[in-house]
DNA sequence: TTTTCAGTGTAAGCTATCTCACACACATTT
DNA sequence: AAATGTGTGTGAGATAGCTTACACTGAAAA
């Protein structure tokens, strides 16, 4: 139960390894402690290892060759990040940046594979978790391609409500905090568009802003304005009310 | 050598498989021969099995709520689509359509699944696959965002080139023949801007304009423009100089 | 408490890009 | 050869969203 690989059951991928394999894992990866704001990797870095996130929050990001930042993806405490390795990467081709003092656990891109090849089910759970991540790059491309500033802002905040809803007095909270300039950053847009535009959804009752916090108050009719279905917020959903700071 | 199977064959992924698999991939699967522009899918439609093209060009597609069409894909001969389904997709996400009359097997989600369970190359095979185009659409994201239009186009044309270069007496050529509205639909921009910005290139002297085709006179000078590698273009190259209609 | 700083609100002016409109070129069919 | 359709070139006008600039507010630090 509290054994010393605690660290390597938090991800779903080796739940099923028998103890010998925990322990081969075990020995052949490094873990460590980062600061808040510090790289683990960055492009064209050496791409032969994958990274688990223990505890802590990472983001995953580009710089444009204008210098502006790109945001691709967050990764929470059980994921791994960096898997793009196992499949022939050789390179990085992002930043990978904690958000938090973050634990992570690196693993040679080697011992994944030979896990994979004696465990279907740990190449099942590769491939799903490549597949699923492939899935939101492709709905946000399409999200992006043709769509005005605003459709893209309520796609992203669906598509939090999806990973982080929390419930909240007045709808839907979300458990992560971010600020207008990483949402800009998020949907290739500024922080003073943002700005307007979350004013402007306010205005029209469809959620409510405050600092570093945004209430869905109506999903129903933010997915229904930009033709979507409402996400289904069932499985991250926490009854446990979010502490906003006021009340 | 010249057996029934030939079709299946064309596909990389198939190529290990014995007899008894092949055979059993045949009965459990349907060929079918579609028309210039006929769809594959649509979007809701149940997704619970795996195309190979066997011969034409397949492009996979999305109509925005304001009905453009964002091209996310183009599929050729000997490829697989709509491979999300093995991971569990249950519904299409976007438009198939035939580009040219095209053969199309269709092979149920299980007998894949089955396939994969059994032969561990097969998975490999497919979590590559997905793999490959997950890269693509990250990379096309990261262009999209920020980028001007211009740089957008750069990249298109790059990406292209990596796979469908074909040497010309003036440059690179492309073994696909996109117009102007085509590629517009790719990088989320107008018909109307794709023709003034290969125009703008072409006095520059980076490239070349006939109708639907475009040589690349300097793809290291492209390329640097974007703050990009040149791309690998020995893999997909043919010394057989293409069609011009001129000459 | 005072200071500092990150985050937010707002607005004027600018610019890349889209829209609309039309002319022309080339290809393909009749 | 004529006719039809698809693809391209080009420009004027409209506009969403970016830039720049500055003021305010709440949180955290000193």
């Amino acid at each position: 139960m509290d054994d010393k690989y605690w660290y390597l059951k938090r991800c779903e991928l080796f739940e099923q390894l028998d103890g010998a394999q925990i322990a081969r894992l075990e020995t052949q990866s490094q873990v460590r402690i980062f600061d808040r704001k510090s790289l683990v990797y960055l492009p064209d870095d050496e791409s032969d290892s994958v990274l688990l996130l223990v505890s802590g929050r990472v983001r995953i990001y580009h710089i444009t060759t204008e210098g502006k930042e790109a945001l691709l993806a967050f990764i929470d405490p059980g994921e791994l990040f960096g898997e793009l390795s196992i499949i022939g990467q050789a390179e990085r081709e992002e930043f990978a940046e904690t958000m938090e003092k973050s634990q992570i656990v690196k693993i040679p891109g080697q011992v994944i594979r030979d896990l994979m090849a004696e465990n279907p089910d740990v190449t099942l759970g590769v491939t799903k978790l490549i597949g699923l991540r492939r899935q939101r790059f492709e709905r946000r491309l399409k999200s992006l391609m043709f769509q005005p500033n605003r459709d893209r802002l309520v796609f992203l905040l669906l598509e939090l409500a999806e990973r982080y809803a929390v419930l909240h007095p007045d709808g839907i909270a979300l458990r992560i905090r971010l600020s207008h300039q990483e949402m800009a950053n998020i949907i290739g847009s500024t922080r003073e568009t943002v700005t307007v535009v979350l004013g402007d959804l306010q205005q029209e009752g469809l959620l409510e802003v405050k600092r570093r916090q945004v209430i869905l108050k109506n999903m129903e009719r933010l997915a229904s304005s930009i033709g979507a279905k409402p996400p289904d917020i069932s499985g991250g959903v926490s009854n446990r009310t979010v502490r906003t700071g006021d009340s």
